[in-house]
DNA sequence: AAATCTGTCAACCGCCTAGCG
DNA sequence: CCGCTAGGCGGTTGACAGATT
């Protein structure tokens, strides 16, 4: 169904994704977060253009990504989101949690735009009357004064989203759970098996080996940030000490806001940071298996 | 059983826009 | 203001699976 991967002439690979390069993507990403898709393939230690791994993450490795048939409730939001908003896919998106705008794209093509082909009388029935309709999850849109208002009422009913699969679905299959710290621990417990078996996974391989490359420790300027899934960071030149600070991703500045979670001096060192120092997994756990 | 058709969806392509120097 | 670059978006492609002839 994907097409098969191939080479370009610039030595890019292109297709589909191999596990093994599913797994460099994530592991870079929830390190170091992406601070430049036009670089981080080559950091990752990844034969793909910046543009196809941004692809890859957001339509399928990103945490929160939901897949499978769509529900009822997410059909019907879909097509009157699209009645309301046209072709604009991303806008859509934003209002489905969990899915992608290639995803809505998909099913429009595939599933609305064939059913309304069929049943054409279907397709000119205002909004409005299939909003006041039977359906206990549908929208009444005639409430609301003008078009905006009636995304407003979309995006802030919270109780017309469907409803995140059971906590009994979840434990029989972890990888269906929609919690995010669900995710994340599973992503994780991916990594650190990952990371106990770096020999045979060169994305966990040690620092300084070109296959995989971590661009804070190698940066002799001693000036440079980024964010990870978790934090942001910052690791900045103070004379003769290295300053690094992390943060968390919901704190607008760094260091000297009061929400920074840690501030550190580290010696200044002619080949750069101390290559034992990681900004991101100080804060995680191994014993509890996540972060902190 | 083989050939053809149809549906699905991951991935690519090209264009647009914002930000920056 | 202009040109460049990166990121994002929407349209399209193409391979595969299943259905149909």
């Amino acid at each position: 169904m994907v097409r098969p991967p191939c080479v370009d002439s610039n030595g890019m690979k292109k297709g589909a994704w191999s596990e093994d390069e599913d797994n460099k993507l994530r592991a870079y990403i929830l390190r170091y977060g992406h601070w430049n898709w036009r670089l981080l393939p080559k950091y990752a230690g990844l034969k793909r253009c910046g543009k196809s791994c941004r692809l890859r993450w957001v339509n399928y490795l990103k945490p929160g990504v939901k897949r499978g048939n769509f529900t009822k409730e997410e059909e019907d939001l879909v097509i009157k989101l699209h009645a309301q908003l046209g072709n604009k896919w991303s806008t859509i998106a934003a209002k489905l949690p969990g899915r992608t705008d290639n995803e809505i794209k998909n099913f429009w093509h595939t599933r609305v735009e064939k059913r309304r082909k069929q049943y054409p009388a279907a397709a000119k029935k205002p909004i409005n009357s299939e909003a006041s309709s039977s359906s206990s999850s549908s929208i009444n849109l005639s409430e609301t004064t003008d078009s905006s208002e009636a995304i407003s009422s979309l995006t802030t009913t919270s109780q017309h989203f469907p409803s995140p699969p059971s906590h009994a679905d979840a434990d029989a299959d972890p990888s269906l759970s929609t919690n995010p710290q669900d995710q994340l621990d599973l992503m994780l417990s991916h990594i650190l098996a990952a990371d106990t078996n770096y020999e045979q996974n060169d994305c966990f391989a040690p620092l300084f080996e070109e296959e995989f490359y971590y661009p804070e420790f190698h940066n002799t300027e001693l000036s440079s940030s980024g964010s990870s899934y978790m934090n942001n960071w910052t690791a900045d030149d103070d004379d003769q000490m290295i300053h690094i600070s992390v943060w968390n991703e919901s704190s607008t500045s760094n260091s000297s806001n009061s929400e920074c979670e840690s501030s550190d001096y580290i010696p200044l060192q002619e080949e750069g940071l101390p290559n034992y120092y990681d900004p991101l997994f100080q804060y995680f756990d191994y014993d509890m298996n996540r972060f902190c």
